[in-house]
DNA sequence: ACTCATGTACGAAGATCTTCGTTGACACAA
DNA sequence: TTGTGTCAACGAAGATCTTCGTACATGAGT
């Protein structure tokens, strides 16, 4: 069974993992304090079901429990870009591309990677119809 | 209050909207049985709750109403889009757009229309230099 | 030993999501 | 007029999500 997708609550937890590395619940919950007014019991709530969910880690070996991300921020993103894909891009990936710059906020230091990862893209590695004469 | 964004079973039901056009729960209900059996009250309730919610708008002229989607397929992709861009990639849409172009999948065709898309994106109506920092 | 701070566990409430059964309205045919 | 079929409305059940209060365990200090 694959980690489950995160809901938005456990999102903004795996945020805080991923940004401060394995953190105790004290430690998360006081990062979550200072977007918003939150009861301590919420995160440890939280990152218990995320136990059970399989979408990290707890080490136990202290009284005070350690919580490790199970997945990457990159795996994790890769995962809601797929879901996204065939949810609402019937899986176009070129489609949801577009979208995103059409969507933003790209600046142009942005869009100088992009370009860049497109180049390294379409040269080695890929051996899909890589008919490109033009 | 702009429109909330759809849950899965919405985002079922607006493919099937956009796909065939303004329809009736009749209509709906039978493009969703082809994929899985369900019963004809699933769809209708599902519809009725998009229409509080505005996602749909509905047409009551005739006895069998007729549903029409609020917001385009694109429209509602830019707010997905939008919407996972800030829960999970702090905003950067070339993050994003490098993990849809790693997650896939994209055809040498797909990748042609995106180098098309950032060349048309370069030149006018968009502001050059707001380089972010990250 | 007693107390206090800090920790986890547990349960529950309220919201939302998903699905469906039942009911009543209405049109049309026999 | 009395079925028969189609429709929308409604309510409810069960799942999941989000939040928090309460209870209980434990270690540090006095």
């Amino acid at each position: 069974m694959p980690t489950p997708r995160p809901t938005d609550a456990e999102l903004t937890i795996l945020r805080v993992l991923w940004e401060r590395g394995p953190s105790t619940v004290r430690q998360v919950h006081d990062v979550l304090l200072r977007e918003r007014p939150t009861a301590y019991t919420t995160a440890l709530k939280l990152l218990q079901i995320m136990t059970e969910k399989g979408l990290v880690r707890r080490d136990e070996r202290d009284r005070t429990h350690v919580y490790h991300p199970r997945l990457t921020e990159q795996q994790t993103q890769q995962q809601l870009i797929r879901d996204l894909l065939d949810r609402a891009f019937g899986g176009s990936s070129s489609k949801l591309v577009m979208q995103a710059l059409a969507a933003d906020r790209a600046s142009a230091e942005e869009l100088r990677e992009i370009r860049k990862l497109l180049d390294a893209r379409k040269g080695p590695g890929r051996r899909e119809e890589d008919d490109e004469r033009d």
